[in-house]
RNA sequence: GCGCCUGUAGCUCAGUGGAUAGAGCGUCGGCCUCCGGAGCCGAAGGUCGCAGGUUCGAAUCCUGUCGGGCGCGCCA
């Protein structure tokens, strides 16, 4: 075991993949020093995956067949060389072996799976959290999604990102970041006075503007209108003021209704930066300064342009308009300055599909800036396309024909909500049937999983009832055939949750917590656990059981959704 | 026209260069003397849109092509 330290002095591996990864790399090294195999030129990566087959052992690497070229010998010699050494590495590995056409297939020792799954029973709030205490050495992410304007209700398709976004921090912060979610609140656009003009409107008796807003919630607003928002103020000779007034006291209504949905969902936002302030503030200014100074802007037929096309964009962009407004545009790099001013080390944004012409404008912007463009990142996210009864269901909020975020989680519940959205991709188009989705979430996967650990809940109470405690550990169990299958499954969960940070997706954990819960039910099957003739065993399998508990809960923590105990 | 995303089982989707491509739902057939049947076991169902290429190896990478979505404003 403490070889296995020695050799990575720098951070001990965070998973068995991981010592695996090092004992390979190892006995690769020792293969070179004596002669078995060729000197490399520089050092490639070494893959480490999980084998297919129990045939094949837990793990596999490539490295043979990778470096069959390089080193111009048979893929199958390099393997063995590696294979040989490998067996000599006492702590992860059990046995090495070498087969065609050249993987070496490696299998778990006892004791090293069954420090790994003691582990998540002594500390099971850091089960599968990397890094451990990361606040020194995780980067700070900033994480911005949802951003709607406060023009209405939430709809599904801003829950799109409220559920991307918050799962992707989730995931990164499993990972030993530190993420702040943020929410860029649109407080000055037209829209707000817009939406001002139609409260005004219906409180009125007045026909809604064309371009207005008609939904349910505006009727409401319009209700509860008060009294010295409508009369106009003396001395007031703006014609729109009164429609400013309203739509200011409107969206700040509305933000309340948008936090409570949040809220709902068990999305809480770290800060919320409005666009008034970064005209306010100056940020904006000071970003077309530094377009400026660097030379990136240029003034043509009465406006100022950024030279985007500069650095791969199809055309310049104006951040100055002829009339003197700044764009957008200009709010969205000023934003970066401010982000960055406030100490973030990267910027994610999570925006709809129909954004992704603007990405890289503002990337750009940023590289113009001097940041890094890697620093600044856009995930897209794919439409959810509403039908009922196989027939669209077109929403627009100025209409008010949409299905609000509430809608949503109240017919499928919070839990069935994230599952869904967690197990697919971010970009990925869906078609979701309300009725049968509705009909559906009974039958929701999520249900699966948190039987599963309500199983194993009720087991640990019956167990009690009966004086049985799970022990210390769960060594001793792990030799044969349902206690080996479980064990080995609960052991993977870190590398499930390094994955998932690393792709920044969470898919996969949705995938390993059904996988689990399967192999949980068929353990249930096959495996008596709490048996009073064997009383010795039954505490190993109760310590192995609440391992597997302690797994299902944090895989669905990390997902935002809950472990019930009992269901 | 140009650009980005996307195409995997009847449906909804996993699979970010590895060994026989998976899950849920749906369909068909089995399992309740025993720790929770919201469970278990089995079956049927695939030219991974199509065609080339790279590679020891391609659903995955490259090129082309077809279908679907979105974008291409001194709007936000």
């Amino acid at each position: 075991m403490s070889r296995m330290l020695d050799s990575t002095p720098a951070a001990p591996p965070a998973t068995l993949r991981g010592a695996i990864r090092d004992a390979i790399e190892r006995a690769l090294g020792e293969a070179v020093a004596a002669g078995d195999i060729g000197p490399l030129d520089e050092p490639r990566p070494i893959e480490v995956q999980r084998s297919g087959k129990p045939e094949h052992g837990d793990y596999a690497t490539n490295v043979a067949l990778q470096l069959a070229r390089p080193l111009r010998m048979p893929p199958l010699a390099i393997a063995s060389a590696i294979a040989a050494r490998l067996q000599d590495a006492a702590g992860v590995v059990d046995s090495a072996e070498a087969v065609a056409p050249g993987f070496v297939n490696i299998r778990l020792a006892d004791p090293a799976l069954a420090a790994v799954v003691d582990a998540a029973r002594r500390e099971p709030d850091h089960w599968g959290r990397l890094a451990g205490p990361a606040e020194s050495t995780g980067r700070h992410v900033n994480v911005e999604f949802v951003s709607a304007n406060p023009t209405g209700p939430l709809t599904v398709g801003n829950a799109r990102g409220a559920f991307v976004g918050d799962l992707l921090a989730r995931v990164l912060e499993a990972g030993g970041q530190r993420v702040t979610r943020e929410y860029y609140f649109n407080d000055s656009s037209a829209q707000v006075r817009n939406l001002g003009a139609s409260v005004l409107a219906q409180r009125e008796g007045r026909p809604i503007p064309e371009d207005g807003y008609h939904g349910d919630y505006v009727i409401a607003l319009a209700t509860e209108l008060p009294q010295e928002l409508i009369a106009p103020r003396p001395g007031e000779s703006d014609p729109d003021a009164r429609a400013w007034a309203v739509g200011h006291w409107a969206s700040a209504r509305i933000r309340e209704g948008i936090e409570a949905s949040l809220a709902h969902l068990g999305v809480r936002f770290d800060a919320w930066t409005t666009e008034g302030s970064l005209a306010t503030e100056g940020w904006v200014d000071q970003a077309i300064e530094r377009l400026r100074d660097g030379g990136h802007l240029y003034e043509q037929d009465g406006a100022t342009w950024f030279r985007s096309t500069a650095f791969g964009d199809d055309k310049d962009r104006v951040v100055i308009r002829s009339n003197g407004e700044r764009t957008y545009f200009a709010f969205d790099i000023g934003y970066v300055i401010q982000k960055f001013s406030r100490g973030f080390d990267h910027l994610i944004y999570i925006w709809g599909a129909d954004h992704h012409g603007t990405v890289a404008r503002v990337r750009n912007a940023a590289a113009a800036m001097g940041f890094d463009k890697a620093r600044v990142e856009m995930i897209l996210t794919g439409w959810v396309h509403f039908v009922r009864d196989g027939v669209e269901v077109s929403m627009s909020k100025r209409a008010g024909t949409f299905i609000t975020l509430d809608d949503l989680l109240e017919q499928l519940g919070v839990d069935a909500a994230r599952w869904y959205f967690a197990s697919r991709g971010a970009n990925v188009n869906m078609d979701v049937d309300i009725e049968l989705a509705r009909r559906q979430s009974s039958e929701n996967p999520v249900y699966y999983v948190q039987y599963a650990h309500a199983r194993i809940a009720s087991i640990l109470r019956k167990a009690a009832e009966a004086g049985l405690q799970p022990a210390a550990s769960v060594g001793g169990l792990l030799a044969e055939a349902p206690d080996a299958i479980l064990a080995r499954i609960v052991a993977r969960f870190p590398e499930v949750v390094e994955d998932a940070a690393a792709a920044q997706e969470t898919q996969g954990v949705t995938t390993y917590a059904t996988e689990l819960a399967t192999a949980f039910h068929a353990y249930y099957r096959d495996a008596r656990v709490i048996d009073a003739g064997s009383p010795e065993r039954s505490a190993r399998r109760l310590a192995l059981v609440d391992a597997t508990r302690i797994t299902l809960a944090s895989a669905l923590g990390l997902l935002g959704i809950s472990a019930p105990e009992a269901m």
